[in-house]
DNA sequence: AAGAGATATTGATCTAAATCAATTGCTAGC
DNA sequence: GCTAGCAATTGATTTAGATCAATATCTCTT
């Protein structure tokens, strides 16, 4: 009974007092629209290596991360990995509209969403041209983003690949108020290498390479 | 005066006899809007070779394609070129954000272009969710395939990222109506080169191997 | 603390694609 | 038709990064 109340109360006010509010999509609403927000959503919580949802699967959600890091990426038939993107608190992903997840999720480290109804969102957004921008300016900025990971990953050397890399974590933390140097690297050599199109062995090489020129250093 | 009159003319039900409305983001605009919506816009043509705007540059536009293909592309430091897409009627890109472009936009061909510019489109998303909705669809299936590109330059090989290229151009032309075999490429090998980050060689060797399995056939 | 399984580093070799180079073919202007 | 200037093909060679392989290191579990 006890716990039960502390869950509600918890809820009740659940986006008022949510920590990412202000670099998620989110932040375009008033006080008073965060009640109504706040009951289209429900939050769960995924441990390390949990898969979210798997590409092709009909899609009815949209995620938003709260706490943690997510890993989006598509698997080719043969069973190669390209790693699309490595997501921070405020980042969403999954689909708005009632079609197939185009990509595969997965939870790195602990990680806490928002959970979005398609049809609730939609609802809403019917009524709430703000948040319809906000969600229309903050997909334009992925858009750029993956726009620039195409340049990367047609143009960019091995080195120039993970100098980028570290960089954009640096910039990404920042981003959210975490501190951007010395940053963690909460994933493995391989997930590096299949986000940037190369092998782990080159991603170690480079790695140690940037060691040895005193560029960065392991804490 | 008569050819004034004719242009005046022509500018007056000019989205209501647009030809590629229907596979553009102006669909969702009732008959009677689009009086209000074809105010926002001005036609403009451009030449083969001729650029619409360069990366870096103040944005102030958003551009609609009627007529021929666009392409858009960054350049490195140093020069090299990316691709990012080969766009066609139906396409829009540039930004509905003030800020800076991140890409440049060149005509391949005679190109006829609806510009908007971002305050007249921002004032009418205000108060047409539809379009607000229609624009958040369109830039989210934009972005899904980015991130196919981003998978096509991480993990294919050459022979692959050809093999998707020209099946791609064949589903993009069947899009909008145009027959998808055989098809037309009015770009140069440099620019399928530094569409799919290879080098133009490479793209000439794996078209001839492509002919001589006769998979594909010159016309 | 030992030992198993995962993860990372380092070395040796190979290869797909880049680079360098020489023709060939195409189109536009005279 | 001829020729200048691109664009495309084809060949020879090089190389960045992949692949194959052998440790080394880290992180659990018992």
């Amino acid at each position: 009974m006890v716990s039960a109340q502390i869950v509600q109360t918890k809820q009740h006010n659940r986006c008022s007092i949510c920590k990412i509010r202000s670099y998620s999509f989110c932040r375009c609403l008033e006080e008073d629209e965060l009640k109504d927000f706040e009951k289209i959503s429900i939050e769960r919580n995924f441990t390390n290596k949990k898969t979210i949802f798997l590409q092709e699967e009909e899609s009815r959600n949209l995620y938003n991360i709260t706490e943690g890091n997510v890993k989006i990426y598509q698997m080719l038939s043969d069973g190669r990995i390209q790693i699309i993107g490595f997501l921070y608190p405020g980042d969403f992903f999954g689909s708005y509209k009632e079609e197939k997840y185009t990509y595969s999720s997965e939870a790195v480290g602990n990680v806490k969403v928002c959970v979005f109804k398609q049809e609730s969102l939609d609802n809403l957004l019917e009524n709430n041209i703000t948040l319809a921008k906000e969600l229309l300016h903050m997909t334009s900025h992925e858009l750029t983003l993956a726009q620039d990971r195409i340049s990367v990953l047609g143009k960019l050397k091995a080195h120039e690949r993970l100098a980028r890399f570290l960089l954009n974590i640096s910039n990404q933390r920042e981003r959210i108020g975490w501190q951007n140097n010395p940053i963690s690297l909460p994933m493995t050599r391989q997930d590096m290498a299949d986000y940037l199109g190369l092998t782990l062995e080159t991603v170690s090489r480079e790695i140690t390479k940037l060691k040895i020129s005193n560029v960065i250093k392991e804490l």
